[in-house]
DNA sequence: GCCCAGGGGGCTC
DNA sequence: GAGCCCCATGGG
């Protein structure tokens, strides 16, 4: 089975999704990106609640906030102590590079930029790319944990499979287009959070279970 | 109480 | 370069 047809069955079954990130401005998408990382979406929304009643949404408010008080406010997200200093290390970098201004990184084409914020500590692949697609809004495919369970468990590619691999197959034969990147992607979070689960699948609810043997091997 | 979450970095061999 | 371990809160 190929990406297009997994993603016709799910963009049948649950409709359109749009973009799943909130719609907020560039340099929010990316403490978003980092908060995330290994933790839930409700847990970092506490965490951007928080910096937005502080009036923190750029850069220059990240790097002038006492550090203590950064871990303070992101705390609910997890390994706050990592991701306080990451804040900190990138915001610096934005403004020591391009004063702040996004523009003038998301200006850069997709590879570069890539490149760029991968040299950034904190900044791994699926953030990176995350980053890309939601706040530069360039066609860029993210991978997650929800992906790569769905694909192995379909028995398209191993479980042990490595990010760059996955995402070459995944992308094959799709349209490489913004609007796709975001709804596969989104639409692939949808069925790992509520029918894809690591513990408690619910295999028969799944529009894909035709294509999938991963429930009846569950099942004897 | 236990398991887990939309990762990433650092260390080891 | 693969394989471990650490980071830490909050929800089920």
């Amino acid at each position: 089975m190929k990406s297009i047809e997994i993603y016709n069955i799910l963009r049948n079954y649950f409709g359109a999704v749009g973009s799943w990130w909130p719609k907020e401005r560039p340099f929010e998408v990316i403490i978003g990106a980092i908060l995330t990382q290994q933790s839930t979406w409700t847990n970092v929304e506490k965490a951007l609640k928080n910096l937005n009643q502080q009036g923190i949404l750029t850069p220059f408010e990240i790097e002038e906030i006492p550090l203590e008080k950064l871990k303070e406010l992101i705390k609910s997200s997890g390994f706050f102590n990592q991701k306080a200093n990451r804040l900190k290390e990138i915001s610096e970098y934005l403004i020591t590079q391009y004063n702040g201004n996004l523009e003038l990184l998301f200006n850069k084409n997709k590879k570069e930029l890539r490149k760029e914020l991968l040299n950034l500590k904190g900044i791994g692949p699926e953030t990176a790319d995350s980053i890309i697609l939601y706040s530069a809004e360039k066609a860029e495919f993210v991978v997650d944990a929800y992906t790569k369970r769905i694909y192995s468990r379909l028995g398209l590619v191993n479980e042990k499979i490595d990010y760059e691999n996955l995402k070459e197959f995944i992308i094959e034969g799709i349209p490489e287009e913004l609007t796709i990147y975001q709804e596969y992607h989104g639409l692939l979070v949808l069925l790992g959070k509520n029918i894809c689960k690591k513990n408690n699948p619910k295999c028969m609810e799944c529009p894909l279970k035709d294509k999938c043997d991963f429930g009846k091997k569950e099942n004897g």
